[in-house]
DNA sequence: TCATATATTTACGTATACATTATAAAATTA
DNA sequence: TAATTTTATAATGTATACGTAAATATATGA
């Protein structure tokens, strides 16, 4: 019955699912011991856990005041696409100048095509999710561990705000031919030009994401 | 006498400049009951450090293992410059296509001055933190706060490694006309020229310091 | 002697008790 | 009544106790 994770890390688990899914309020303030009970588990584990939540930018801790979910402002957003696109514009770089055969791209041949799909079925949920993987694999791709890292923690922050504008935003169709062009240039090895185009497909979703948070007058997602 | 720091906030600190100066070394383990005693207090603040400092990357905490203390590979080097590089660049596009007053380059012009000082005197300790201090203020200008924090985390990281090079490399002669060459672009607003200068600047410096570390044999730092 | 089983030790994970301190409440005074 | 001080409350920060599980040592048998 038991899958031997520690409280501690399942504390970290469910907060930052409750936190990602907004099922924990962005903006709320918690206490230790509210959460402890949530969690059935005393206050040591949630402490724990909340430091490294703290530590990955996702609350903030003030002593007196609980546990603070963090809001994303527009600001916020633009500093977090600005990062995620330069350092996947990186890994689609040194993707393309790594030697990998073609099972290599298997995942993401995938994604393109569960996109695809999405796309034709009017299923953006399940586009989103493609879409996600997709640039997870272009990381994995550009073999840096630690760029894979700092992804990931980012598109944690960032789901709440996508998922708020994902029916907001014109069909993404452009997308689609926008990983394409993306990954065929990584198989050609051609470097500068997977660099290129992933990066002018990066800047075009964050001018869309912020112009529709401030339009819809989303200050603090 | 006491200064309101917490403990675990002060076990921070003070571990993390142990680890950084190298004085625990890399690659050594230590138990939390080790670190406690060292740091005159209870395991509860010294394992909350150790869980921020992994979330940071500095240390592995390997449950029967004691705490690790993580060495860097060339690989980590590359991976870390490679991420440096990109976030740096950037900051120096979005410094440049700022607003900013005479006032806000005094520290950047200052560090750059005590580059010079530095470099006539042969001082080569005091050249390294006018550098860093260069390369922060930068990042400063740039105005994205995450990047700052990715800045932070990752010089803490890599400082084993540049202080143990720094006596081995040539004089750093043209890392000041460099520094020179990308305030001047950031300063006229030119903001891709200080990216793409900057950039050039990033990827010698790692060039210099990767063959370094393996001409050197040095594998782990 | 070597392999396997058993016992012991030890470090960690967690709960809990307690100290500390910031906030809120109450009381006092102008 | 409003401002200020005092008291009380409550949440956090820290220490400690204890159960658990992993690693090591010991013992047993082939």
């Amino acid at each position: 019955m038991s899958k031997g994770k520690s409280n501690t890390q399942q504390a970290l688990s469910v907060l930052k699912e409750l936190i990602v899914d907004n099922r924990l309020a962005s903006g709320s303030n918690h206490l230790e011991s509210e959460l402890a009970e949530m969690l059935g588990m005393s206050r040591t584990p949630v402490r724990e856990a909340t430091l490294i939540l703290e530590a990955q930018g996702l609350i903030e801790v003030k002593p007196r005041h609980g546990i603070r979910i963090l809001s994303l402002s527009p600001k916020d957003m633009s500093e977090i696409y600005d990062i995620l696109t330069e350092l996947e514009s990186l890994s689609a770089e040194l993707a393309a100048n790594m030697k990998y055969s073609e099972a290599d791209f298997l995942v993401a041949e995938n994604a393109i095509e569960k996109m695809d799909k999405a796309l034709a079925e009017d299923d953006l949920e399940s586009w989103a999710v493609a879409d996600e993987l997709f640039h997870s694999e272009l990381v994995r791709l550009g073999n840096n561990g630690r760029i894979a890292n700092i992804f990931t923690m980012y598109s944690d922050q960032v789901r709440r705000a996508r998922k708020l504008t994902l029916n907001l935003r014109p069909k993404p169709t452009k997308s689609n031919d926008d990983h394409r062009n993306v990954l065929k240039a990584i198989r050609d090895g051609k470097a500068g030009e997977a660099r290129i185009l992933h990066r002018a497909h990066r800047i075009q979703a964050k001018k869309v994401l912020i112009e529709l948070l401030e339009q819809y007058g989303f200050h603090n997602v």
